[in-house]
DNA sequence: CGGCGATTTTGGAATCATTCCAGACTAGCA
DNA sequence: TGCTAGTCTGGAATGATTCCAAAATCGCCG
């Protein structure tokens, strides 16, 4: 398995365990498939590869643990109203996105996150304390793209 | 009236006219809902301000309303999972929005919007063909914040 | 004015993600 | 083995949004 994926296993793992939460077996394959999954994936994704383990897992148990990631801050939540939210386990802090309106891929873009200091700054300009950014850019991927060139051939 | 909103009225208006879409008597009343509400109302809001003038107004126009004005881009939809809908009618294009955790208020941020040559730079950038770009800072209003204080004292 | 076809609107049902909840289960420990 | 706290399940409840067929309305022409 790469290092890094193990490093940022350790890392949820650490932060819920100081948060006083148990890694029970099932959290543990949800940490590996968040670890691991750069797809951003929905919580029916989620559920479905836990349950390759665990069949028996259920829909709520997934919620919960999301629940329990986002409060320690090891989550990100990507809101959408139509659709199935959308999660990124490997980078929690803000970074910004690029979705296809077309297939629905959400890839994380170019650039650093959004650092605290930057919040902080806007912060004090704005009046708000500020915790976190949301930044996605919408459009067409290159690989839909292709396809609606081609099929218009 | 203001007259910068009767010029977005206008401007709303003549977009739908030109996609051939006639202004009937709810939709112009939800044309002035949009166009003079800096709140970023939700579909109930805007349901409940057209009902005052047609009270037999359903849910199913409002929202069919909104689809036209997207397809016309004169309408920005804010997506939320856990609440409805936000929508900013005012400044259709791609712009930077404060949102309060607690309240759930959402306002306008100072600073230009995103302009078609960025998306296009970008777009260059990435092979992505991008189309809009969705920013939002999230945090607590001053507002929240004072009351917050208040009750601990 | 009266009727006609096209568009709009209604109201209720259907969908679907998410949340809630009560009861069943499990792990760790005495 | 039995206890307790924490976990998990399965199904019901919620709520925003979409869908749809029937009713209402509009613009237009005779």
């Amino acid at each position: 398995m790469d290092l890094l994926v193990r490093a940022r296993i350790d890392e949820m793992r650490d932060a819920l365990l100081n948060q006083g939460i148990s890694i029970t077996r099932r959290r543990d394959k949800m940490l590996q498939a968040l670890a691991s999954n750069d797809r951003h994936p929905s919580v029916n994704e989620l559920h479905a590869e836990v349950r390759r383990w665990y069949p028996s897992t259920s829909l709520a148990t997934i919620y919960n643990t999301i629940e329990l990631l986002k409060e320690a801050g090891q989550i990100l939540e990507l809101e959408f109203s139509g659709a199935a939210n959308r999660y990124d386990g490997r980078r929690p802090e803000s970074h910004p996105h690029l979705i296809c309106l077309t297939c629905e891929s959400i890839e994380d873009m170019d650039g650093e996150s959004t650092d605290a200091d930057y919040l902080d700054r806007l912060s004090e300009h704005t009046g708000y304390r500020l915790v976190r950014q949301r930044t996605d850019y919408y459009g067409v991927c290159p690989l839909c793209q292709e396809q609606t060139t081609a099929a218009s051939d």
